[in-house]
DNA sequence: TCAAAAGTGTTCCTCATACACCCATGC
DNA sequence: GCATGGGTGTATGAGGAACACTTTTGA
């Protein structure tokens, strides 16, 4: 018994020292064309002392996987999504940022069609869809409000090399497309220069087909011209 | 004794579970007007299987300090240098990067006069200047070269909002200015648009003090306008 | 015929680029 | 007087920003 104890005082000590710990935080941004707001992706936090506040999707990185493959893993295991593009954005490690210890969190972020990743309702993480302009300093855990901001500064930044048509659908016209950048950028655009801008980007072309049963001149649908998944990822290494 | 023996044991099945640590790698880059050449701080690796190969100015980051403190720790305790205005550029963290265990990297970055950056020469750790341009693959431990790919490839990006003026005398001609200019960016450029978009960028202003003792027409001095230190690090944010 | 969104062109300004010659100094 | 780098202006084209009216459809 003595022993025992002895032993476990012994390991505590060890697990002090090694008390820091890696994460990869999420930050999945959805969007839908009915929507409008753009979405992010939150967990029901149950963590003393942030009870009842969101968290982005996150968990500690194992140690026989690398920092993009935990980033999938995770948001797999947690919020049952599969397949994204996700980038790394930037590391956070304050001392503090983590009641439970030292735990140093490497944010990532994506982009996703709302309509495409739904939720599981029985899902035991409570993951949902929060409008972006909801979350808030006071209503998130941890640092990750702050997290959120670095993410979405830096969507904004690369609005235009990152795939955001892979938010709308398959086919989709001009004004869903600016209607996502708009709600990206939190900011009414210009028509004609828009058009202008994207048409010049080269990255989409136009179908032979148009809107049905609207109550005005349907609009022409447009598609992706590549991979612009494949093309981002070249374009970001 | 056989007690001691398994509480190695388990000491060391502990420290399995948690041999992943997490280290920070500072990319410094150092220039003089007199040298030509952009500069990169370097150590001597001394592990296996790197030895006599170059590594970055890293270590481990202790558990009671941020990664910012950590870096400026670190570069001062490896190489001497105090109050170096570092910049976070990346995560690096594939499960084989270190022969010693699972180590997350977070890679800094930062600028600096070579003229005011000498290296001691008793410095155990033996860190030296190395011209950009010779390192490679073939020369640097670990994955440290392609860390300084992502450090240049920021710097680059960046260079019109960090303050690259630091890394010159107090009073600078703007062919010095040009100067450190290409060899970042290892281009020529032209001097008549060089000097249009620097002088249009407002960050310096002309002094009345001119060269001396040149052979040639003597070039006015210029300085900083602010302190763009503190600008930049409030752009960055 | 009305409401609602689609579609379209021009002007102006700023910025990037390309390019060539005279100027002041030390030797 | 000559070698050396300092210093300057202009023309052209691309891209961003501002701005208003006509078209097509369903109800």
């Amino acid at each position: 018994m003595i022993i025992d104890e002895n032993i476990n005082t012994d390991l505590r000590k060890i697990e002090d020292q090694f008390k820091s710990a890696i994460s990869v935080d999420c930050v999945i941004f959805g969007y839908d064309e009915d929507y409008v707001d753009l979405q992010a992706l939150t967990l029901d936090c149950n963590m003393s002392p942030y009870e009842g506040q969101f968290s982005l999707v996150g968990d500690l990185v194992q140690p026989n996987e690398n920092l993009d493959e935990a980033a999938q893993r995770i948001l797999l295991e947690r919020a049952g999504f599969n397949d994204v593009f996700l980038e790394q954005v930037k590391t956070f490690g304050s001392i503090d940022r983590h009641p439970k210890g030292r735990v140093i969190s490497v944010a990532y972020s994506a982009l996703v069609k709302l309509s495409e990743f739904k939720i599981a309702s029985e899902n035991p993480h409570h993951p949902s869809w929060q409008p972006f302009n909801h979350l808030t300093e006071g209503n998130m855990a941890f640092d990750h409000f702050e997290i959120l901001q670095a993410s979405i500064q830096y969507l904004r930044k690369h609005i235009l090399t990152l795939p955001v048509e892979y938010m709308l659908p398959n086919k989709f016209t001009l004004s869903q497309l600016q209607s996502l950048y708009e709600a990206i950028l939190n900011e009414p655009l210009d028509k004609r220069n828009f058009r202008k801008k994207i048409l010049k980007l080269d990255i989409i072309k136009e179908t032979k087909e148009y809107q049905k049963n609207v109550a005005h001149r349907p609009a022409k649908l447009y598609q992706l011209k590549r991979n612009r998944k494949k093309d981002a990822k070249e374009a970001i290494s």
